[in-house]
DNA sequence: ACTGCTCTCTACCAATTGGTAGAGGATCGT
DNA sequence: ACGATCCTCTACCAATTGGTAGAGAGCAGT
């Protein structure tokens, strides 16, 4: 077998759960576009919400490893910066089912924004000491680190959206524009 | 009664399928959410997703008001456009669940898309020549109308977006920033 | 008093839901 | 040949789902 059959699921589950939702899918359905039983499902998870968790878990080490990648190769200022935006968008482009996911998690009472939080909340304060930092070296405009990384935040997943719309409004599009405005 | 047993009907759907989803949240729980039973609601709607559709319905109506009545005023150039993102805006933070009923619209494989796009095409279009009557007159700096629209559109969306995350990540923070930063 | 209309209810249903219990079938080391 | 472990399955279940049928309450007009 060449993938796994937990990795196969937590595949389909990360574009179930992106386009459809979490509420959604059901067991039987993600089950059925695997072409297996959802107690097979239910063996390498002991709940649905337990799928869930996992794909959440991936993503976010997914995104961890972009920054530590990015960070271990030491470049300074701005060029780090767009660097790991870069990445990260492509990311979002590749996977668009990920914004989806993360509606999913940052939607009130999910009990799985603690778990994303948990993962992010050591490469969000690595960002923004970092800023500080390069700040604090004049190689960056000075400003407030935290506003400025959540204004990122929201600009790349806002950016990123658009292209989405763009798809559902019908509006065939080249990405260049969106990426050339950022 | 002070509001038809339809409008609060109306009401708690928006607030429901704005926070928890559509698929998440069953019509029992909406019922009981309204303490009417789930009948009632049917009595008004004849399924779950016609709700689902005339939320969306009110909500872009609710839209296409501000617009109608901003353009009444008949300022010019960029001051218009800045009088109705500030009003869009203001609605959002006003009733945040519209953001999450747009998640839900422009979900992929969502029947209302349609419904949404019937109601905002006009008003898409009339921005468009509005912008273009202007950028031919040299009030204002000359683009695609359309691109300038979409990133309009995923800017306030973007940022009225990102207030909700700084929610969720438990940030407690004062809204100036986001809009001066606009 | 009767009829018709508007509204909300109880009673019920088939289908789907997430989840349990446990039966095999491989494949392994021994 | 042996059990042990890993994996996927069938069978089943209680709870919840969206939806139907229709009873009955309240209130108008006549």
């Amino acid at each position: 077998m060449a993938e796994s059959t937990r990795e196969r699921i937590l595949d389909a589950a990360l574009r179930a759960y992106g386009t459809d939702g979490f509420a959604a899918t059901s067991l039987d359905a993600l089950a059925a576009d695997l072409g297996i039983r959802k107690q097979t499902i239910l063996y390498y998870f002991p709940s649905k919400h337990a799928v869930f968790e996992a794909v959440v878990d991936r993503a976010a080490s997914d995104l961890v490893k972009v920054f530590e990648e990015e960070a271990a190769r030491g470049i300074d200022g701005l060029d780090q910066v767009e660097a790991i935006v870069k990445r990260v968008f492509r990311l979002a482009v590749r996977q668009p089912q990920l914004l989806g996911l993360i509606r999913e998690v940052t939607r009130p009472g999910s009990l799985s924004i603690d778990r994303l939080s948990a993962h992010t909340a050591p490469i969000f304060d690595r960002a923004r000491d970092f800023l500080q930092r390069e700040m604090d070296a004049g190689r960056m405009r000075p400003s407030d680190p935290e506003m400025l990384l959540l204004s990122l935040y929201s600009t790349v997943v806002g950016v990123a959206t658009e292209l989405e719309v763009q798809r559902a409004m019908g509006i065939s599009d080249s990405l260049r524009g969106a990426v050339a405005r950022r």
